[in-house]
DNA sequence: TGTACATCAGTGAACGCGCGTTCACTGATGTAC
DNA sequence: TGTACATCAGTGAACGCGCGTTCACTGATGTAC
């Protein structure tokens, strides 16, 4: 009874999908070698034909996600004509986002990559300082425009940008979705937009 | 070669205090019964005579930080006379709590609370509530004296509070402190300050 | 095109480690008469 | 106050479980001549 053969490219896209979805669907906690194996109907054995460890698993699940990251700030500016209307874009993508694939906030805030090894760490630092450089580059397209104030930089607005969602992600994680983060980011937006207006 | 026998009471505060300064320094991985009793000078299996599990010690913890969050509110409303000046030193208080205990952000974050048994969970949940009620209580004082703008409820506000450190928290976790919390905490209290001001 | 060989992607069994937990036991502390 | 007994807080050894990982092996796929 063995699995097909397939490529170890497609493979690898596999295994870092089925981790997330692990993720997704059980917790952070229920992330292992075994379980990934069996939702792709694979020995356990079989994922290190693809990946050294666990380790590098996880890099990849953070690689998709950087993608998903990515594409949601290139896609934001290529629909909107103005820098405030991206960033109201890219809040609405990235609350769609975290909420249709609750795998990304229960891995981000897991231990598994918090407190997880040095590189793994370090990967994701890299993610989250991409993601804040990117957003600060639209800020700071607005500052130069005149849309937004210039008077705080552009790089302290965009970890505050960040600010409005994630204490509403981190409640919404804890009581279960409960708490409505739409609600929540609509209300923050209407803030954040107040305070970057131009004094 | 046997430690000194001491009270329950007395112990379970030690053993609760032990886990928070493991956490601190070497990370919420390594937050293990073997561990604390090592830093204790006692034999692993003489935590089982004070607690039942390691779920009940992690309890204990959350009970700790949670004394220590309604403290911080306490103090910082007898320690001023306005609605505004209170929030103001809470968030410096904040900030030098997270900051001289790094042990709280790195527990509360790690997977060990997040995903870990429901219990916990809860218990992690019903703090985080219970800050955030007695921030949007100091809110809602402001609101009707008429320093706070009313159009905005004082839960929603009391979110965005939390909102201004969480993202420099991380931050500053993710790249070893590097990242200047203290900094982005007056900064971020500056815009938040003109946010929640009166129309 | 056919044959010989190398590589590659699969298998299942087993290992080793560390963790939370249990257990029988010991001697000090507290209590009853 | 002294004695007998119960309780309590300590010990070290061992257990059991689950995890990440390794290994020898197999048969399919790809390649060289």
């Amino acid at each position: 009874v063995a699995a097909p053969r397939l490529k170890t490219a497609v493979r690898r896209e596999q295994i870092a999908q089925a981790a997330l979805d692990l993720v997704a669907e059980q917790g952070a906690a229920e992330l292992g070698m075994a379980r990934i194996a069996d939702r792709l109907g694979l020995a356990t054995s079989a994922i290190y034909r693809h990946f050294p460890g666990k380790d590098e698993i996880v890099g990849a699940v953070l690689d998709l996600i950087d993608a998903r990251f990515v594409a949601n700030v290139k896609e934001s500016c290529r629909a909107t004509t103005s820098p405030m209307a991206c960033l109201e874009s890219l809040l609405r993508r990235h609350v769609a986002l975290v909420k249709s694939n609750s795998g990304i906030p229960r891995l981000l805030f897991s231990g598994e990559v918090f407190c997880g090894s040095p590189g793994v760490r370090e990967q994701f630092s890299r993610l989250i300082s991409g993601y804040l450089g990117r957003i600060a580059e639209v800020i700071a397209d607005g500052q130069r425009g005149g849309s937004i104030r210039s008077d705080v930089g552009a790089a302290t607005l965009a970890v505050h940008f960040l600010g409005i969602l994630q204490p509403a992600v981190i409640l919404s994680h804890l009581d279960g979705g409960r708490f409505d983060v739409e609600r929540h980011a609509v209300q923050g937006w209407k803030l954040f937009a107040e305070t970057i207006a131009p004094r």
